[in-house]
DNA sequence: TGTTAGCACTCATAGCGCTTGAGTGCTAAC
DNA sequence: GTTAGCACTCAAGCGCTATGAGTGCTAACA
């Protein structure tokens, strides 16, 4: 069967009228939109036909049509196609301001960032905290503290930056701990988790002399803070948006989502399954049964990554009802990774 | 009208049974209990009793009885009033593994027993970041980085660490970083933020000498530090907890409490009212209506303060419905109370 | 051949009356 | 003081009947 202009008029006209109000759009709803001069009966032909092909379906017999994960699908296409033509201009968010503070604080940018998008958008918003491409240590300090214990920190690439106190037996003088300090400095830096293996170790131990003891325990802390990252923090803001969506509230639905927005890990292996089947394009719309969550399969996710320079980068998903303002979403999400690109793009102040 | 141990026993029974089902009370469920050897209608006639001194209600005509508030009040009264007597043992929580941890990881602790306490009482858990009572600089920590960049790491009493990176126009040699550092912690240890002021500021930058920009900056990173530790952060944990307990989910109630759980900074003042109000007792209880969050005015809340040694504390608060288990919520507060005073009253290992 | 009017049909929803059963309060007897 | 008995109340469930939104199909029309 052909989808004809008509067809696709047809069904976009549904898909709105449904992003509106949540009811089943019928014929003679469609009728009466401007654009529609053909009654009724000729709808609901083109409708029977659109059925036929799984772009809507009926939730019942004398009910409306709402559409098929299908048809969002190509309404969705359609869209993002257009998109790439024309250049629309939104209201800006009220990023730039959260944008000119420090860049040192990136979660808090992250956590506030994900609060505007979802009050924004009236959808729910998830933030994974900051991958970093090359996870190299940039830096070590060591100080010793009154109290005989020893702040370990350790910096890496992209400025993450994680703080130890370490307890120590022995008694170490200012002079041998920035000896030390020294040592772990030229050994360490510019290398990964995988290049600081066994050789490397006990070469540092022994060139350590007496503090081996102390080298191991700083090793240790070096490797959590590596791992530390790995496991990087997902933020979530405004979960009770899904209350506004009835659809995502029957039964347990909205215990259900409202817990997996809790327990944030199977988001994460789900958003790192986003992240290696992306394309090059920075925008994913997920629709759906394509959602990599099971609680979410009657949700639609979008996703964008974002970057904050130096190879640092996360992701940003919003989630709402399959029925939610795409048109509204992408643009959104755009204009907020321009302005990220803006701020991080300049040469770093 | 006198409140004998017969009324007493029924009102107990009652409040029991609507713990367990969540269905209103009636006169023949009370009289099969084990302890009654009285007819459904003697316990009829004390039932009106109750009812009149105002510790229970019929939610309509032919129901059952559920307690009030103030029913529930002198419950607990009575409960906590025991409780000083015997000692209890509950199957201890499996808090001791966690414990074990590091305490550096103050953040991670906290969420972890959040967590742990949620899906132990089935309530909702929500606890403060520590306050730290005496807010010292204790430490202050200076290290050049290679890209012309200064982390600076502030340490307050409590062992919190903060750090800031530091972008520098004028280019400093170690040496002169050691001195700079070496100046401000001679001037700044021990004191408290009210202690830092402009005659002291001017004072020292005046000691920096060329270096009094740079001074600036970094007391601005010491300010912003205390400034962080006075908005401590709110971890929740179990909110879709709610979802067990219907008279918390009808209407738009269960989004609302979302919502506050959310949005922690109403929490947090509220938090901090029951401090201000608390008395020397560590469990608080507060029942409906004494809550003082209106979005809670349906459930009840208990309250601990817990303590990580060196004067660091903060309040734990679990939140459920008012027929919310009280005795087991404060067993369970208690034991992690305990546990927690077993591991930091050590002599810091 | 595409469009439309007309009509019979379906079915979720709401309202109505009825029954059921849990629970009460009251009275009178033990 | 306690209890048996009884009339009463009322939420909840069930079946029945409109109501109305919406459909598919057929036949007529341009």
């Amino acid at each position: 069967m052909e989808l004809d202009s008509r067809k696709k008029a047809i069904l976009y006209a549904i898909i709105e009228n449904y992003q509106e109000t949540g009811e089943p759009v019928g014929s003679r709803t469609i009728s009466k939109l401007e654009h529609f001069k053909f009654s009724p009966a000729t709808i609901r032909n083109e409708m029977a036909d659109l059925e036929e092909m799984g772009l809507i379906v009926q939730p019942h017999t004398s009910a409306g049509r709402i559409p098929t994960d299908k048809g969002y699908r190509l309404y969705v296409d359609k869209m993002l196609e257009e998109q790439k033509e024309e250049k629309k201009d939104l209201p800006a968010l009220p990023m730039a301001n959260l944008l000119s503070k420090r860049i040192d604080r990136v979660e808090e940018l992250l956590v506030k960032m994900a609060q505007i998008l979802a009050s924004n958008t009236n959808y729910t918003t998830m933030v994974t905290g900051p991958h970093y491409r090359k996870n190299k240590l940039k830096f070590l300090q060591l100080s010793g503290m009154e109290d005989g214990k020893i702040l370990a920190v350790v910096v890496l690439e992209g400025n993450i930056v994680k703080n130890n106190i370490l307890t120590v037996e022995e008694n170490l003088d200012p002079q041998e701990l920035l000896n030390l300090s020294f040592l772990l400095n030229n050994k360490l830096n510019g290398l990964s988790l995988e290049e600081i293996n066994l050789g490397l170790i006990s070469q540092i131990k022994e060139e350590a002399g007496s503090h081996s003891a102390l080298v191991t325990k700083i090793l240790d802390a070096v490797a959590e803070t590596f791992a530390q990252e790995e496991s990087y923090p997902i933020y979530t803001s405004g979960a009770p948006n899904i209350f506004r969506y009835p659809e995502l509230t029957g039964g347990d639905k909205a215990s259900e989502l409202i817990s997996t927005l809790e327990e944030k890990k199977e988001l994460g292996t789900a958003i790192g399954q986003l992240s290696e089947s992306g394309s090059q394009q920075d925008i994913q719309v997920f629709i759906g049964d394509e959602v990599p969550v099971d609680s979410m399969k009657d949700c639609s996710v979008v996703t964008a990554t974002y970057s904050l320079g130096e190879g640092v980068q996360g992701k940003i998903g919003i989630i709402g009802p399959k029925r939610m303002n795409y048109q509204k979403v992408v643009d959104t999400l755009k204009d907020t990774m321009n302005q990220l690109d803006q701020v991080f793009a300049k040469p770093e102040e």
